[in-house]
DNA sequence: CATCTATATTGATGATCGTCAATGTTGGTG
DNA sequence: CACCAACATTGACGATCATCAATATAGATG
């Protein structure tokens, strides 16, 4: 294995010679592949602009719930679209589900986007 | 009894019928669709098991860049691939891309994660 | 009971994504 | 010049996704 870290930061193009010069030994990948995946999911969730403007109103809301037709004005889709995100969010762990009568309200999830931030410190 | 909203946050105005219920705002959508599709980028970006490695041992070289040779070996990925999604975690503002003679060098774009973990506040 | 209302689920469809094999491009070297 | 190595780009293919229309469920009401 040849190494070459730690050493060429600072000098340009000099490496005079011989043996090759990139490519470290290619040891562990510092975050392991079930882990990746499983963080990846909580950004999956993220990564849809309608999802993060349900968030957004979820959030902005003073009571902190909101009900599903709250949330279908707002956005340009259809109730079984804006269900079919809040499942997402839900199963992400970024929203909180309760039923009360025949509405049923979400919530964000307490400290959940602040772990969310975290996942990104962390990586 | 339908509690819902609470009280409805004293909501003057003339509302036409006893029609009480739920859906009161309908207004504002708090996040724009553009701003939301801009952030959504980002996570996008994320999004990806093998992007999040690929940061991780970005992140993890002590020299602070990596060249795509470093980043093959690690994933079980082929060469066009990891290409691929570097373009992406670049085009994402996350990586920063220097080429070195023969060899890309890849960087984290310094305060790029913080200010990623900030779009979750300020949602 | 029958009915209305709020929400969830299903199924289908077009779009986007992740991956690879093949090829192109660029810079270094004999 | 010809050749090789590192990386990027293209094109294709299967998988996943976002969305909607239609339908199903479950609670409230008459």
């Amino acid at each position: 294995m040849l190494v070459h870290n730690g050493y060429m930061k600072l000098l340009p193009v000099l490496e005079p010679a011989a043996d090759e010069a990139c490519c470290a030994p290619a040891g562990m990948p510092a975050l392991g592949a079930e882990e990746a995946k499983q963080k990846a999911l909580v950004f999956k969730a993220l990564a849809d602009p309608n999802r993060l403007r349900l968030l957004s109103i979820v959030k902005a809301e003073a009571s902190g719930a909101s009900c599903v037709c709250d949330l279908t004005g707002p956005l340009d889709l259809g109730q079984p679209t804006v269900s079919h995100h809040l499942k997402i969010l839900v199963a992400a762990g970024l929203l909180h589900r309760e039923k009360r009568g025949t509405w049923a309200y979400y919530s964000l999830v307490p400290g959940a986007l602040e772990k969310t931030a975290g996942l990104l410190a962390t990586l």
